[in-house]
DNA sequence: TACGGACCTTTC
DNA sequence: AAAGGTCCGT
């Protein structure tokens, strides 16, 4: 999408997911997907979109596709429920970011964690990273999986990284033993069983993480990532006994299981409404026993 | 297999 | 206390 091409509507687009390698830039969004850099600025009703991705590009990382509208069609078909959850969260998308390296160690940062600093764990991580040409020269791909095994704990702690300083270096490590990122890559064409043992097998990589990286960076639809706001759902409207209990492997696994026993495929997909409404719903909650924040996008 | 607690840091 | 958890010990 050169300067100048032609906008492309897009209309109200929420989306979840990756959206660590995003920053406000004046009045527009500016974001990283692998080499690629884009910028995203109001244009009306619509968006309008400059980059140095192309347009099909652009439209696979936010699930702007036919196969996606059909998909969340299905989902909402196949449960009254979820059916109301996505009339009231239309332009939700799952994002599908093209660098599942860069994807996993975002996840990294996010174990018991908020946004604030995970995104600015992230930064210091793209940091080390090149720049992209044709973007502004703060905006750094990734570095690759060597660069980042090179790193210290030391150094990752004194940036603020926590205990996540040791297995971040560690993960990238393992993964370079294991083949590298045509490794992690593999993972995708492999069965979600497997990919989602590979990954719980990496430091720093539990359930939750495994299936985030399995479900957003390696597009396995079947993955449904656990984590306190979808636990307080499910605990509320599904599993009630479980109220006040602690979130075990099973309980983890009968999770995911209900989800993808109805939804298959799509369970990812239908995970991410119940996960934004719930969380929608306890900031919501603080808000009114506090006092209001900007409005920030997701 | 289930549960508690430690782990880094910041905060609506 | 809780935040978009993981790991280890009992």
């Amino acid at each position: 999408m050169p300067e100048g091409s032609p906008p492309l509507d897009l209309g109200l687009c929420l989306t979840c997911g990756q959206v660590f390698r995003w920053w406000r830039d004046g009045e527009s969004w500016a974001g990283v997907d692998g080499d690629r850099f884009y910028r995203v600025a109001r244009d009306g009703t619509g968006l309008q979109v400059h980059g140095t991705g192309t347009e099909d590009e652009f439209k696979s990382l936010f699930g702007l596709d036919e196969t996606t509208a059909r998909s969340i069609e299905r989902i909402s078909r196949l449960d009254a429920a979820m059916g109301e959850r996505v009339g009231r969260l239309a332009g939700l998308r799952l994002m599908r970011p093209g660098c599942p390296v860069e994807t996993a160690f975002c996840f990294m940062t996010t174990s018991n964690n908020h946004l604030a600093r995970i995104h600015q764990m992230v930064r210091v991580l793209a940091s080390y990273g090149d720049r992209i040409p044709g973007a502004p020269v703060g905006a750094k791909r990734f570095p690759a999986l060597e660069r980042i095994a090179a790193l210290s704990e030391e150094e990752l702690r004194s940036k603020g990284f926590g205990y996540r300083a040791r297995t971040i270096p560690l993960a990238a490590r393992r993964m370079i033993e294991s083949g590298g990122k045509e490794w992690l890559e593999s993972l995708a064409k492999a069965p979600y069983e497997e990919a989602n043992r590979e990954l719980t097998g990496l430091p720093g990589v539990g359930n939750k993480l495994a299936d985030c990286i399995a479900l957003f960076a390696l597009g396995h639809g079947s993955a449904v990532p656990v984590d306190t706001h979808v636990w307080r759902a499910m605990t509320r409207d599904v599993f009630p006994d479980w109220r006040g209990k602690s979130l075990t492997d099973q309980r983890y696994r009968a999770i995911g299981d209900f989800l993808r026993e109805r939804f298959g495929e799509l369970a990812g997909m239908a995970h991410q409404y119940i996960f934004v409404e719930t969380m929608l719903m306890s900031r919501s909650q603080r808000i009114r026993e506090r006092r209001p924040e900007p409005a920030e996008p997701l």
